[in-house]
DNA sequence: ACAAAAGTGTTTTCCATACACCCATGT
DNA sequence: ACATGGGTGTATGGAAAACACTTTTGT
């Protein structure tokens, strides 16, 4: 094959941004305003540039839609998604990232954020494009990988509870679990969470203060928590 | 952003082909015939035409390459590379593919595949372009799913014994196994193997002949099948 | 005192490991 | 007979699940 003529692709990413806030995982999503699905719910994104790698594109892209400085969560490949119609205009392929975050704040009207929305993933609308097949395979991977990682301390913020911890996974895989064995299965694995001196914060109306953790150095669980079948 | 104005990307694909033969894990290399890197080694891949998909690109050549007819194995996406200076000639965004299939007949001469050639493993050459991270990256996953998939099941012929299985594993994991518990836990996963009537197939000069087995419709391994520490 | 939530202990069950043993076959 | 490799049994240690219990706080 020549190494002159080949076929040109628009290549972009799209983002599937996740936080759990209000005891629910949920998705970020912008309103399009331009064609094709103009008006329609889909994932941030945007044109990779030319200088640019795909991940460095959807970092940038992370900052603009959130509107934040930095970026402290958590960003991976999920994956390509390449059918030849999935853009009615012309050929694109996306590269499609997951990124996992403490709750951000809301987005902030004036922004370039103004049309991003939080929305429950288990009850999220129809979206753009592929972005449903996109948000599916998302969603699994978050699911999976709290199993053999320590993915889910990207989720709560720096300092945080044992039950900070379980109600992310809670929440992800829509369970509950118990709490002493949890705890067990946490603390028994070094390097997950460390404790902070002798803090604790209080719980609620009553109930003992609770201690304080950080992320701890770990980044796979071994053994895996396993999702209950 | 305008929708008529984009940079233009070359769309490739790269090809992980692995396989079991001569109790090592190999993989597919080809000599690049053509600039840059010519002369070097380095995965099989090529162009994604204007109208196909990334898959139906991979699919193509590891037909092409391999020289068969049909491809029986098990093809999924790995990851796109997509560093600015990752191809001397143009901006090139990679979408790379990894093939796991059972012992293939060697490339032969005078096909299009008559580059190609298997190699271990554990003894690579150093790769063009950015195929070594690749290469890293699909192997650890190859590794990874053997643990907590049924996917062992394609390095081995459509007919099998429990040992060709356990084989596979120590070969993917390099470790040995203990046969009585590999054995166990490989039943005790219901539609992993199945049985195949009373057929045996002698295991060498001596010894007691093995049940054979065809793979089953199970994919997932719960629990896992977890690699020593 | 009581409610609430953190934190600990205990029992039971199950699984993984290690290793011994039996079975079937060809030389 | 015996070596070889498939197939089975079993004792033991440790982890996981279920659930009772204790501790610490605010009202």
């Amino acid at each position: 094959m020549s190494t002159n003529e080949f076929p040109p692709f628009a290549v972009t990413v799209d983002l599937l941004v996740a936080t759990v806030r209000d005891n629910a995982l949920s998705v970020l999503l912008i309103t399009r305003g331009v064609e094709p699905f103009l008006g329609a719910p889909a994932l941030p994104g945007g044109f990779v540039h030319i200088n640019e790698s795909a991940e460095q594109a959807a970092h940038r892209e992370l900052l603009e839609e959130t509107g934040l400085a930095h970026f402290a969560g958590h960003l991976e490949q999920l994956g390509t998604y390449s059918t030849p119609d999935r853009d009615p205009r012309m050929r694109v392929v996306s590269v499609a990232y997951v990124a996992l975050a403490p709750h951000l704040p809301d987005p902030q009207a004036g922004t370039d954020a103004a049309q991003a929305m939080w929305c429950r993933a288990d009850d999220l609308p129809a979206l753009a494009f592929d972005h449903d097949q996109v948000v599916a395979d998302g969603l699994e991977r978050i699911r999976a990988k709290l199993e053999y990682t320590t993915l889910a301390v990207t989720f709560v913020s720096e300092q945080f509870t044992i039950r900070d911890l379980q109600t992310v996974y809670e929440v992800v895989w829509g369970i509950t679990l118990d709490r002493a064995n949890f705890r067990r299965k946490v603390l028994g694995t070094p390097g997950f969470v460390v404790a902070v001196d002798g803090i604790t914060v209080p719980t609620g109306p009553r109930g003992k203060p609770a201690q304080v953790y950080r992320r701890g150095p770990a980044t796979v669980l071994r053994p895996p928590i396993l999702r209950p079948i």
